[in-house]
RNA sequence: GGGCGUAUAGCUCAGUUGGAUAGAGCGUCGGCCUCCGGAGCCGAAGGCCGCAGGUUCGAAUCCUGCUACGCCCA
């Protein structure tokens, strides 16, 4: 649809020419944007502008009259355009002629998978999310971020950025110190089990208390065996690089269940080793923004914009997070990427004016960051909230989620609704228990059933997809077979709106409009299908309305797929009733 | 007290960047399986777009002020 607006565009910019050329409208008419929409309602035609609404009052006429003068001074008529008409205040509607629609169609066949994806723009978009501390399990809000931002991330690329995922290790801190000493208490107490006489460590006070942490400690007992614990000298490098590799590999594989790869794996103790923190302070300090105050090292973020200065290094001489995050997104812009996205949880927004202060200190525009902050997740059980706080017992994690409900399911739910709306997650209604409530399902559905009919076409009828510049498409006459084309012809710009919205859940209610028109005509036409019936005579059977809807229906199983993958999720050719199956996911990959 | 976000059908949410008559799903009610996959489809009922002003040809959308909820910071 891209293509058609551009040339209605043009035909419109050429009559404006025109039209400022003969005087009758001032200069300023050549300068004004054209936006070409899509009415409502049906009877308004496929595409309009209000361009005449907008410009009546410089061009100092009413508007249906401008309009007039706009129609009349268009080179029509046009091989894509069945219609132009002028309607209700001076609105222009534009109806697509049939040679539009077949050039669509045929537009989508040609590009396949390559349909909705654009040419590189030549940006390097650095998009990171999650980072969440490699201490234990992810929660659901985790997963949301995760999804988000592994849509965000194939929808961007589509768009035509040239994006690296990236998770941030918080592998230095005050945290994996912690995690280290609450696996030497929990290797102790695992020990001792064999091993009565030993002496146990105490778990810090603030350690760890999550049973995960008995299972690391096990998992290390097994391979380094008791003679650490009976020493009772704990080895804390040793421990340290097995809790963290540990807690690392737990993480990634439930990302890895929601289909959530990373590009890159950035550690923070990289960072200081590197001394890519001394170096971000010291710029600071050369352009006086450091200052010293009750033993502590400042910076006067208050002069970008900040509410108030901010600690970046401790009087015990330990560097804030805040330090390591400065230092993090300006080695950001230093390795080349033009534009920084970070996903955040929306509990951290008040974080935002302080990193953007320290960039623009830094001698960067604070507008290549940007934040996405996305809302919190909330169970619901029985109608109420279940509190997930990690004290109260009833933590769940997004693994515990996703063994419930699927990986895709989860998936699905997080970036089906935009990031800055709070969820509910109903546990006791449980998408899983009734599939029939959930789209992700009913997308993957209307996929299956037209690889279902392409499969008999070629299978059962023993015949090849037909090339689409031999066929009459002329014989797709019904008017939800051409809505469809029209909405298939859209995607493009749904991938570009969503990428520039960065809200992947503009391609997701997309889709699921999609789909519902194709499921609406498959069930409306089932006694004019699209394949001959078993008991029809092929002599008197009209193939050639076969093969248009053949193309059709490709044209459908290639755009559903585009957007599923788009969104991360599978498209399956084949998918097992749910009556038979208790709760198991299908998960075929095409 | 300051900041960020949200407020649209009974419930969960869309709403193409200010356009014409407000859109889905779930739920409710009523229909559709000799038929390419019923995980489906068709229809009906259901609305003061939180409230009050403003901007203009035109507002769910933009501006101001309230109210309620969630979250940050004091």
């Amino acid at each position: 649809m891209l293509h058609t607006k551009a040339h209605i565009k043009r035909l419109i910019s050429r009559a404006l020419e025109k039209l400022v050329s003969q005087n009758i409208l001032p200069e300023s008419a050549l300068e004004r944007e054209i936006h070409i929409g899509e009415p409502k309602f049906k009877d308004h035609g496929d595409l309009s502008t209000s361009l005449c609404l907008q410009m009546a009052k410089e061009a100092r006429s009413n508007p249906r009259q401008l309009a007039q003068r706009l129609v009349d001074a268009m080179e029509l008529p046009d091989s894509m355009l069945a219609s132009v008409e002028i309607a209700g205040p001076g609105f222009i509607n534009f109806r697509l002629s049939d040679k539009a629609l077949h050039d669509g169609l045929r537009r989508i066949v040609r590009a396949g998978d390559g349909w909705g994806r654009f040419e590189s723009r030549g940006v390097k978009v650095n998009l990171e999310f999650v980072s969440a501390n490699p201490t234990g399990p992810l929660h659901i809000g985790h997963g949301r971020g995760a999804a988000v931002g592994d849509a965000l991330a194939r929808i961007m690329r589509a768009a035509g950025y040239d994006v690296t995922t990236e998770y941030y290790l918080n592998d230095a801190g005050r945290q994996v110190r912690l995690l280290t000493e609450s696996l030497w208490a929990r290797y102790t107490e695992v020990v001792r089990e064999q091993y009565p006489e030993i002496e146990v460590a105490a778990l810090p006070e603030d350690g760890y208390q999550g049973a995960y942490v008995t299972d690391m400690a096990r998992d290390f007992a097994r391979q380094y065996g008791p003679d650490m614990a009976r020493s009772g000298s704990p080895d804390r490098d040793l421990l340290r690089a097995f809790a963290l590799r540990w807690a690392t590999d737990m993480i990634m594989s439930t990302l890895s269940d929601m289909n959530v790869k990373f590009d890159v794996v950035y550690s923070e103790k990289k960072l200081h080793d590197d001394g890519k923190v001394a170096h971000a302070l010291s710029v600071l300090r050369e352009r006086g923004l450091l200052y010293e105050q009750d033993g502590a090292v400042y910076f006067r973020s208050t002069e970008f914009g900040d509410e108030k200065d901010r600690v970046v290094i401790r009087s015990t001489g330990e560097h804030t997070y805040f330090a390591s995050d400065i230092a993090y997104h300006l080695d950001k812009l230093e390795r080349g990427f033009d534009v920084l996205i970070d996903i955040w949880g929306a509990d951290h927004h008040g974080y935002v004016p302080r990193v953007k202060a320290a960039l623009e200190a830094l001698g960067h525009d604070p507008d290549r960051f940007q934040v996405l902050l996305v809302q919190f997740v909330s169970l619901v059980r029985a109608g109420e909230k279940v509190s997930m706080g990690k004290r109260s017992g009833n933590f769940v994690t997004l693994q515990d989620l996703m063994d419930t409900v699927g990986g895709d399911v989860a998936r699905w739910f997080f970036i089906s609704k935009t990031h800055d709306v709070a969820l509910d997650f109903d546990l006791e209604k449980g998408m899983s228990e009734d599939p029939r409530e959930n789209p992700a399902r009913y997308a993957q559905y209307g996929h299956a059933r037209a690889a279902s009919i392409l499969r008999r076409w070629s299978e059962d009828l023993g015949r090849s997809l037909p090339d689409p510049d031999g066929v009459d498409l002329s014989r797709l006459e019904l008017p939800e077979e051409q809505e469809l084309i029209k909405m298939m012809m859209r995607l493009p710009e749904v991938v570009k709106s969503s990428a520039e919205k960065r809200n992947p859940h503009v391609v997701a209610a997309y889709l699921v409009d999609m789909v519902r028109l194709f499921q609406s005509y498959y069930t409306q036409y089932k006694n004019d299908p699209v394949l001959p019936r078993a008991s029809s005579d092929p002599a008197s059977w009209n193939w050639a309305k076969s093969e248009a809807r053949i193309v059709w229906v490709n044209a459908f199983r290639t755009v559903t797929r585009n957007a599923l993958t788009l969104l991360g999720l599978p498209a399956p050719d084949y998918m097992k009733a749910p009556e038979n199956e208790s709760d198991e996911t299908p998960n075929e990959k095409n």
